[in-house]
DNA sequence: AAGAAGTCTACCCATCTAGGTAGTAAAAAT
DNA sequence: ATTTTTACTACCTAGATGGGTAGACTTCTT
C-alpha cells in the first residue's frame, strides 16, 4: 500500500488530488497539509512513501520544504506539482531532493501514472520540464572558431579546476612549469578571462568542464 | 511528415526500428546507417527531424557523433538508444546535444511514443535514466555537522567561484581583505582543501555551488 | 562575573599566479 | 626555400593567495 502525503495550499487542488488518489486501490492519502510547517510537525511525514509538494506555499516554500522533508524521511519520493517552470524553481527543487516535477495542469490519471513511475524507480516529469533539464546539460557550441580549446588546453583546464598547482600539472603532463603557463595563457585568452578561478567558472558555464563527477 | 535517420550497427535493431517506424503514417525513415562516418557523409542528415543514435558504434562513437550531427543540423532531435547506462555514456550524450535517452529494450510502440514526445517539446527517457539524471542534481547531505558552511561562507564561496579577488569580495560584502581571509580559511577547513580552486571544485561536488546559472 | 566562542582586523612571509619579454626547435604554409 | 605558426622553455616582476600569529569586540554559556 502506497502512503501518500499532499502539501498544497489551494484547497481545490488538495482535495481534488486526494480524492483521485484514494480511488486507486494501491494508494492511500495519509494526510493533506496546507503548509510545510504543518506537515513537518506531523510524524506522518516519516511514514510516507510519496510526498506531493507545491512550490508556492505561504511560509516555508516547497523548495526549502523538500529539503527538510528529505532530511526527515530520505526514502520518501518527493514529487513537485506546481505552476512554476522557471529555472530557479525547477533546479532548486531538484537540488533539494525532488525526484519528479509535474505541472499543476496534470490530470488525475497522469498523476496516478506519475506516482507509479516514481515507485518503479523512474522520475516523472512534464515534457517541457524534462527538456529543460536535459538541455541544461548541453555544451555550448563552438563560440568563435578561434576560441575553441585544444585537447591539451582542455586537459589543463580540468587540472586547474581540480586546484592543482602549475608544478603539479607540469609533472602530470610532462612539461616544464613554463610550458604549463604557456598553455594557461592561451586558455585565458580564448576564454577571455585572467585568473584561474574565472577560467574554471567560465569553463563550467560553457560546459567545457563537467558538472558531474561520479 | 517526420523525417527520421537511424544510426545503429546492429542490423536487426536497425531494420527492426526502420520497419516499425515506417508503419506509422506520420513517420518516414529517410535512411539508416551503420556508422556515424557514413551518416555524416550523407546530406540526408541535414534533412532529418529526428536522429536515433546508438552509442557503441565502430569508429566514431555515438557521443562524438551526436556532437557532430548537432553541428550539422542543430534542429535535429537526437535520441540515443543504447544499452549503456553508465554515467559517462548518459551525461556525455546529453552534453553532446541529445534530447532523449532510451534503453535498447524499448518496444516499437514505446519508440514511436518517445519520438512523438520529443517532437512535442519533451525529452523521452527510460525511467531509470530519468532518475539518474534528476539524482545528479541532488545536494549532498549535511556531511558532518561541523562542516556545514555558514551563510556568509556560502556567499564568499560563490564569489570565489566567480573568480573575484579577495579585494573585490571585501568591497562587495563590506569587510576588510583580512576579514574575507578569515572566512575563506574557515571554508577551507570545513571543505578540507587549501586552495581557492579546490574549494570551488569541492563546493560543486557537494552542490553547495549551483551548476546552473540562468 | 568570568570564560568560551564567533567575527573581524592587522601584520608577516613564503609561495603561487599572471603578465611581459625573448629565444628555440619543429611543423605547416607559402 | 623561406616565412609563419605552433609548442614549448627561460627569466623577471608585481601582485594575489595561503598560512601563522595575535589582538579587539560581541555574543552566548555557565
Amino acid at each position: 500500500m502506497v502512503r501518500i502525503i499532499i502539501i498544497e495550499d489551494n484547497i481545490f487542488a488538495r482535495t481534488g488530488w486526494e480524492t483521485a488518489l484514494n480511488l486507486d486501490d494501491d494508494f492511500v492519502v495519509l494526510e493533506t497539509f496546507s503548509s510545510c510547517e504543518d506537515a513537518l510537525k506531523s510524524d506522518l511525514i516519516k511514514k510516507a512513501n510519496v510526498v506531493l509538494l507545491d512550490i508556492g506555499l505561504p511560509g516555508i516554500n516547497g523548495i526549502e520544504g523538500a529539503e527538510k522533508i528529505a532530511l526527515l524521511n530520505p526514502n520518501a519520493l518527493i514529487i513537485m506539482i506546481t505552476i512554476h517552470d522557471d529555472d530557479k524553481s525547477i533546479f532548486g527543487s531538484l537540488q533539494s531532493g525532488a525526484i519528479g516535477y509535474l505541472h499543476k495542469s496534470v490530470s488525475p490519471d497522469e498523476l496516478i501514472d506519475a506516482i507509479k513511475v516514481a515507485l518503479k524507480g523512474g522520475s516523472p516529469m512534464s515534457p517541457q520540464i524534462a527538456r529543460k533539464v536535459l538541455k541544461s546539460f548541453h555544451r555550448f557550441k563552438p563560440q568563435f572558431e578561434d576560441d575553441r580549446l585544444t585537447e591539451k588546453e582542455e586537459v589543463i583546464l580540468h587540472l586547474l579546476a581540480e586546484g592543482k598547482s602549475y608544478k603539479t600539472i607540469a609533472e602530470e603532463i610532462f612539461l616544464s612549469v613554463n610550458g604549463v603557463k604557456y598553455h594557461i595563457r592561451s586558455i585565458y585568452e580564448k576564454l577571455h578571462v585572467n585568473t584561474r578561478a574565472e577560467a574554471v567558472s567560465k569553463g563550467r558555464k560553457l560546459r567545457i568542464l563537467p558538472k558531474f563527477y561520479g
